[in-house]
RNA sequence: GCCGCCGUAGCUCAGUCGGUAGAGCGGCUGAUUUGUAAUCAGCAGGUCGGGAGUUCAAUCCUCUCCGGCGGCUCCA
């Protein structure tokens, strides 16, 4: 071994160190930074990501990688996905694992096995358990692909993989203990660094390609310690603190029955909330040149037949038959505003003609995809069809945008957007998509956000650009979108008269901006967990008299806040102060006013508000332009 | 729709290894008149999601239907 050859490596932020050719990723990175090495879990070998263990046998950039970075948390939820596979395949040895990839915030494992119980899944925890003690080591070989294929010869998806890996190359397989994986790596070190693996559940998937077998998903999350994943845990339970199905119930918003799966019993104080939205869209509409209209629930089956929804969104639609006649229960509300526009002629002069309508639409949700509010079968969309001239199509849209920008930050919501391409159901000519495509590409990089292109999910008459907003766990949904649409006009033969005599089809902007009101809310309520801006809350100001003898007074305050429009209440007596505070404090409410003597004797106020744990002495006018300056400007605290 | 799990009082949940059920909160009544997150006492609420089967007996076991939850697929 003397005479042996040295390599060159570059460390970041500029050393370089040379050491024998073999040497190992992780001895370097320790060598270079012992008190941080321990973090380390992989290594960065010229911008490819290797384990700790692998051979550095040229010159190159070497780099660590720890939990913290995204690549070194990819490759732990990773080796969590394996150790995953080996506890489920010592439970159950004919399980046939196929793949377990990193996810956005976790792993997953797919097996063709049968359904997990949940005695399945304690085995394999204790499984888990033993094998991160045992600081079982991730063991790198490459084998040829004919012996990987007699050592998968029973796992047709390994035996898939195999295949498609580059001929004449060898593959790579990890042993863990007495488990072995097909796999790229690069992983831990070792099962040690999987202290804090936890399975969060399992559910049947069916594959995109395949022989229509169902797989069993098993999801879960990895992180170093057990101290880190019960930070996790406790956010997670904190998250599910917020569903707006519990916030719902409690605060007595909405509730669900048996007999109208997927639509909502909007309760009176939940009708607040929904009123509140409207008005603060209406604001809009009417400084924006809109008109509002309202068209027909159900239409005969022609209407949707022209539409093209009878073809294309038939599976989602209720229909009924009225004297023999069908109709079907709009799912949207543009066949009504073409109708409205081709209702009498048209001149180039009414454009752009802006209709917009909040009608109940109806859509026949698969049972299985229903979720609260975020997922209904009955709703109402803040939704409106613009009709331009093609060179109204790009101005409509920036504005648009820009709104769909203030109503977002309005609520203080994170959005994203995403621009959904030609699906394989479409009408209408590729040329005309191609182009309508590019506008919306061409405003969206206009506009300077970051966006996702989703190809072949736009609506079937056009592409669009889709808002989405996340639950409190991280799930993401659809809310506002605009779409472009070019084939509804000329189905519905819609014209108007053009300036220069001649008749032109309009495109149509089909747009919502919080989506629907059930969406909306669901997401909403999460993101602020029940507690409402004072110019949503269903009820602003509950008024505590001290004392029954204080009862006229606090009258008197609440007379004067609901004359200018507040929504309060009076409290009773019956209960001690302190409940009635915390009752007040558990329904959210933004502001609680109390009266007693000293308050009535000095014609002031003490407010505690929502948030803060003093009260704050107003006297009654102050309070009263306090409260209407928060709700006039809307603002997200009290 | 698919797979798994779940369904007990208005809400949140306990319980019965098969012998028709209990708590807390909420509600009602009474006493207390209260100074910023729970005053005390009493009372009323349930054919244990629906139906069928097994059994002397089913809320509990089996089947089925309905609904919910988590995923898959789909979507505002």
């Amino acid at each position: 071994m003397a005479g042996e050859e040295l390599v060159e490596i570059s460390l970041p932020d500029g050393p370089r160190r040379k050491v024998a050719a073999g040497s190992r990723a992780g001895d370097v990175l320790r060598a270079w930074r012992p008190e941080e090495a321990p973090r380390y879990l992989a290594a960065l070998w010229d911008g490819k990501a290797v384990d700790l263990s692998a051979p550095l046998t040229h010159d190159g950039r070497l780099a660590p990688l720890a939990f913290g970075d995204r690549a070194g948390r990819e490759i732990l939820e990773h080796s969590s996905a394996h150790l995953v596979a080996k506890a489920l395949v010592a439970a159950i040895p004919d399980a046939k694992p196929t793949h377990g990839p990193p996810t956005e915030d976790g792993f997953f494992y797919d097996f063709e096995v049968r359904p997990l119980t949940p005695a399945d899944l304690d085995v394999m925890r204790a499984s888990m358990q033993l094998a991160v003690a045992a600081k079982e080591p991730f063991r790198r070989r490459e084998i040829s692909k004919e012996d990987a294929r007699s050592l998968f010869a029973s796992n047709p998806y390994k035996l898939r993989y195999i295949a498609e890996a580059p001929d004449g190359e060898p593959v790579s397989v990890y042993d863990t203990g007495s488990f072995t994986d097909l796999c790229r790596g690069p992983h831990v070190p070792d099962t040690g660094w999987l202290a804090g693996i936890h399975i969060l559940g399992t559910s049947a998937i069916v594959p995109e390609e395949g022989g229509g077998v169902p797989l069993q998903r098993v999801r879960g999350v990895g992180f170093p310690s057990r101290a880190e994943l019960d930070a996790y845990l406790k956010l997670r339970a904190e998250a599910e603190a917020r569903d707006h199905r519990g916030i719902g119930t409690r605060q007595e918003l909405f509730y669900f029955v048996d007999e109208a799966p997927g639509c909502p019993i909007w309760l009176p104080r939940g009708m607040v909330l929904i009123h509140e939205l409207e008005r603060y869209v209406r604001e809009h509409l009417a400084a924006s040149g809109y008109l509002e209209v309202r068209t027909p629930l159900l239409f005969a089956r022609s209407v949707f037949e022209t539409s093209g929804h009878w073809d294309h969104y038939r599976e989602n639609m209720y229909v009924s038959e009225v004297e023999g006649r069908e109709f079907g229960w709009k799912p949207m509300n543009c066949p009504g505003a073409m109708l409205v526009f081709g209702s009498r002629a048209r001149s180039y002069r009414e454009l752009p003609m802006r209709l917009a309508e909040f009608a109940p639409l109806h859509r026949f949700e698969a049972s299985g995809t229903l979720s609260g509010l975020t997922r209904v079968r009955e709703m109402v969309q803040d939704d409106a069809h613009i009709f331009v001239s093609e060179d109204q199509v790009e101005p409509e849209i920036r504005v648009l945008l820009e709104w769909i920008r203030q109503a977002f930050t309005t609520f203080r919501l994170d959005w994203s957007y995403e621009l959904s391409t030609r699906p394989a159901k479409f009408l209408g000519e590729v040329a005309q998509w191609d182009r309508a495509e590019a506008t919306l590409q061409k405003l969206l990089d206009e506009s300077k956000v970051d966006y996702k292109v989703s190809p072949g999910e736009g609506a079937f008459y056009g592409p669009k650009i889709d808002i989405h907003i996340r639950d409190s766990l991280g799930r993401p949904w659809q809310t506002g979108t605009i779409q472009l649409d070019y084939q509804l006009p000329a189905r519905f033969h819609l014209q108007y008269q053009g300036s220069d005599g001649q008749l032109h089809t309009p495109i149509v902007v089909h747009r919502t901006i919080l989506g629907t009101w059930e969406r909306f809310l669901g997401v909403f309520i999460e993101h602020c967990a029940g507690r409402f801006p004072p110019w949503m809350a269903p009820l602003q100001v509950r008024v505590l008299p001290v004392t029954a003898a204080h009862a006229t007074g606090a009258q008197g305050v609440v007379d004067e806040l609901a004359a200018a429009g507040l929504r309060v209440e009076l409290s009773g007596t019956e209960e001690s102060l302190a409940k009635r505070v915390r009752s007040a404090e558990l329904d959210r409410i933004p502001y609680v006013a109390v009266l007693g003597d000293r308050e009535l004797a000095e014609g002031n106020v003490s407010v505690r508000i929502r948030g803060t744990k003093e009260s704050r002495s107003f006297s009654r006018a102050e309070f009263l332009a306090h409260l209407t300056e928060r709700v006039r400007s809307r603002a997200f605290d009290p």
